[in-house]
DNA sequence: AATGCGATAAACT
DNA sequence: GTTTATCGCATTC
């Protein structure tokens, strides 16, 4: 592990400086409009939190005011939103369909909205935890999936804007050990997205089992709506 | 293998 | 009042 204590870092602003362990984070602090890059850069990168380590396997980017019609930040800020136009390397949690919770990490300068949704990763430490969270399923199963791979993480809500990279939140970022080999590396719309079909946000390592199967948006009936006809 | 559906709560308009 | 960056189980091919 990596000890604690550090001196914070002029990161927001684009200054690399004093990182813990001299780990460079240079590549989430990339100016916003190569949100694609950061994602595509993330995969392989190593996740820890409350005893489970991950290797990321599949990501979605996010980004910008009035350009991304899926991002949370499409209007503007919001109280929910606003971390992502916060410095860099900074857990956003937020709480979806009344039941999951998916993490994203924040990216590029600060004031510039941009994040990337973790959607999988293979648990390469603490599987037996992992597995006592997330119940009786196959190893690939574990992390297959944004809200998936919360839960086999312990992470929820409290560890919403909590840093990913000087140890003072539940979960720490670390560069790949083992990269991953850029031809490996495929592309694709985003999983579960209305918005924006055509755009080839999602990263992902081919051929890992850990990685999510696609789904389509599914369009549903808004309530008050008459019932489907029976022929 | 692929598709469909409902659960369930909060953010946002 | 409407929408939702999901999942697990059911149904159908």
């Amino acid at each position: 592990m990596v000890p604690d204590g550090y001196d914070s870092m002029d990161f927001a602003n684009g200054h690399t400086a004093e990182f813990p362990g001299g780990v460079d984070y240079s590549l989430l602090d990339a100016p916003a409009s190569r949100i694609t890059d950061t994602a595509r850069g993330l995969l392989g990168w190593e996740l820890e939190a409350n005893g489970v380590r991950v290797r990321i396997t599949e990501v979605e980017a996010y980004a910008g005011v009035g350009e991304d019609p899926a991002s949370h930040t499409h209007n503007g800020p919001t109280p929910r939103s606003s971390v992502m136009f916060g410095p860099a390397g900074v857990l956003y949690v937020y709480f979806v369909f009344g039941m999951h919770w998916c993490m994203n990490v924040t990216a590029g300068h600060e004031g510039e909205a941009a994040a990337v949704l973790l959607r999988a990763g293979r648990v390469i430490g603490g599987a037996e935890l992992a597995r006592s969270r997330r119940g009786p399923v196959a190893d690939r199963e574990l992390g297959r999936g944004p809200a998936r791979l919360s839960v086999a993480l312990g992470i929820d809500g409290t560890a919403n804007r909590t840093s990913l990279l000087d140890g003072t939140g539940p979960a720490r970022l670390f560069p790949a050990t083992v990269p991953v080999a850029p031809e490996s590396i495929r592309s694709g719309p985003r999983v579960g997205v209305a918005a924006a079909h055509d755009r080839p946000w999602r990263f992902w390592v081919d051929g890992d089992p850990s990685v999510s199967p696609y789904r389509r948006h599914t369009p549903r009936r808004r309530a008050g709506t008459a019932p489907p006809r029976t022929p």
